[in-house]
DNA sequence: CTGTTAGCGCCTTCAT
DNA sequence: ATGAAGGCGCTAACAG
């Protein structure tokens, strides 16, 4: 490997120069840049990225910590990060991909730290590993979601509405006459869980509905998307015909449904409305009609949780924000008023 | 910051032994090894990531190059990551997105080599400057789809068979009774026009008939897909009315056509017939009837060149491979036989 | 404007 | 099984 001492040596300057041409952090006379520049296409001589990086302490690079369902990306996921790169690019830093599992991290080989300026961290659960340890070695942290309570006056974090977007989509099918309504909420563990039930809840409580407990559920994390929508929908629906409506955690719970009203016989919108927490960016043959659902933005979301990381690992001192993006209700196929002949 | 330094002086042993209790590359005694350890949580110690880089010189990340319209991901994009991810996750790998623009490159202080221990390149085109300069470094490669002819026999790829693919594709259509076929191929600088444009003239050829060169037009990088298939097909179809079926790039060129059919009173497929390049997943109410698709598959494509780059990063000596991934031909709705009565 | 001298935090010989 | 010393390639602080 070629290194900068072997640049200084054939072009006659010291280290630091050769340093100074491609840092430009002082001025270099136009004749010894253009010398160094030269002999170092010669060469081929890059500077190394990690020797630079241990020596600024600065790798120009984020990370995103994600943990989908095997760890495969969904269609919010593409939006998000073509948010996020979109936001990297124009301020030329690099994206990690952090899909590490915990499991394997707690090999002790690999207890390092990142090789980065600071993290976004995706879908934050109620006892966060990945924010505490951030959070301890003070790492630029950038959550997408509600973060834990604990953290919740310490750092930065994008959001969306979901309490009132919840609340939205409760009013909106109560205001169609759908007095069953299923709830198949995110995993427990997750924040945002919370934060819909809190939401729905209160629309449901204020026009004086007694809801039972019964029909808000949450993914294990255990069952695919697709599994849950389709099983829980076949039981809840046979348990209680009267259920006329199902809200969902995202568009694969949905697709799970609408196989479940298929096989079932029920038509949607008809017989069963469906409405779905979702980027509204899925379409496939089987989600017909087209799936109304409260519109995530994933890539506002990306590239706002980016500028906002960036500008907390070039700040001085720490701030904090906090970013709510809106989630609006978008109607589309698959919800219908409930017909008075019940 | 806490170093290693800190951990050993509060255990009472030397530098070394911490660095061999975390890297186990020798044995330390269970006592030694357990107070060190404990002391490290204490103090909230972590490895830095770049000095341990910068001594190893391995750095356990790969790089993904890819340069989309706007850098924006496609969902073939999506697939392939998947298939990438996947792939690092069990081999404790880390995937750097790169998509810093050439432009960016260029300036001085961002000549630096990447934080990476190799590389997979996505979309070659002929005189890609990313093969070049990775080939000049020694850096571990590997090529999605056919590299420039220069670099043919010299590194590893993994590819589709295009241009068999591209021969199918015309027997397909031929064989339906299409005798005017319009092809918007890949922009002309993208290695896989030249493949696709080999097979497809060879299996019009095959059958005798002489094919006005014209209907092979190459998409422009200045024109987004879906300008380019609505454009050049409303354009095409006024000029020459006879085109009864249009082969496209990928989805979204296909979305561009199924806009310009719309536009101009024709039915797909019954006045036109349309296939698309693509991995088949990209599904939107717009895209009536479904595709028909010669499929790639893109998350096959991503975990296999993952393993290729990884297989030679850790070999010894350089090895070269190529894998082709098939496509095949997927008949959806969007595709018919020409009527006689024309 | 340029050179010299110390590190950045870790790993790696070579000792013991 | 453990220490000590030198080096990975670069930047930074101080000189001139």
């Amino acid at each position: 490997m070629i290194t900068m001492y072997d640049v200084a040596k054939a072009a006659g300057v010291s280290k630091s120069t050769v340093s100074n041409v491609f840092s430009q952090k002082r001025p270099i006379s136009k004749e010894v840049r253009e010398r160094v520049l030269d002999i170092a296409k010669q060469l081929n001589y890059k500077p190394n990225y990690m020797a630079r990086s241990l020596a600024i302490k600065e790798t120009g690079i984020i990370g995103l910590s994600l943990i989908g369902e095997k760890i495969k990306f969904s269609q919010f996921h593409l939006s998000f990060m073509n948010g996020v790169l979109n936001e990297c690019y124009k301020q030329g830093y690099r994206l990690l991909v952090n899909t590490l599992s915990e499991e394997y991290k707690h090999q002790v080989s690999n207890v390092a730290s990142d090789p980065v300026d600071g993290e976004i961290i995706l879908a934050p659960s109620k006892n966060d590993s990945r924010i505490r340890e951030k959070e301890a070695n003070n790492i630029p942290l950038v959550v997408i979601g509600k973060p834990p309570e604990e953290f919740e006056d310490k750092l930065s974090y994008v959001d969306n509405n979901n309490s009132q977007a919840a609340a939205q989509v409760a009013e909106y099918l109560l205001e169609m006459g759908h007095e069953n309504i299923l709830f198949l909420n995110a995993p427990k563990i997750r924040t945002v869980s919370g934060e819909r039930e809190k939401g729905y809840m209160e629309a449901l409580e204020k026009i004086g509905m007694k809801h039972n407990q019964q029909t808000i559920l949450y993914r294990s994390e255990k069952l695919t998307s697709i599994d849950f929508g389709f099983k829980t929908t076949v039981k809840m629906l046979t348990d209680n015909p009267r259920i006329t409506a199902v809200v969902t955690d995202n568009d694969k719970v949905a697709l799970g449904v609408y196989r479940a009203a298929k096989g079932m016989g029920l038509s949607i919108p008809n017989d069963l409305s469906v409405v779905a927490f979702s980027d509204g960016s899925m379409f496939s043959p089987e989600l017909t009609p087209p799936l109304t659902c409260m519109r995530l933005n994933g890539e506002v979301l990306g590239s706002e949780s980016t500028k906002l990381l960036l500008e907390q690992i070039k700040a001085e001192h720490k701030i904090m924000k906090r970013i709510i993006v809106p989630i609006e209700l978008e109607e589309r196929g698959s919800t219908a008023r409930v017909e008075n002949n019940t």
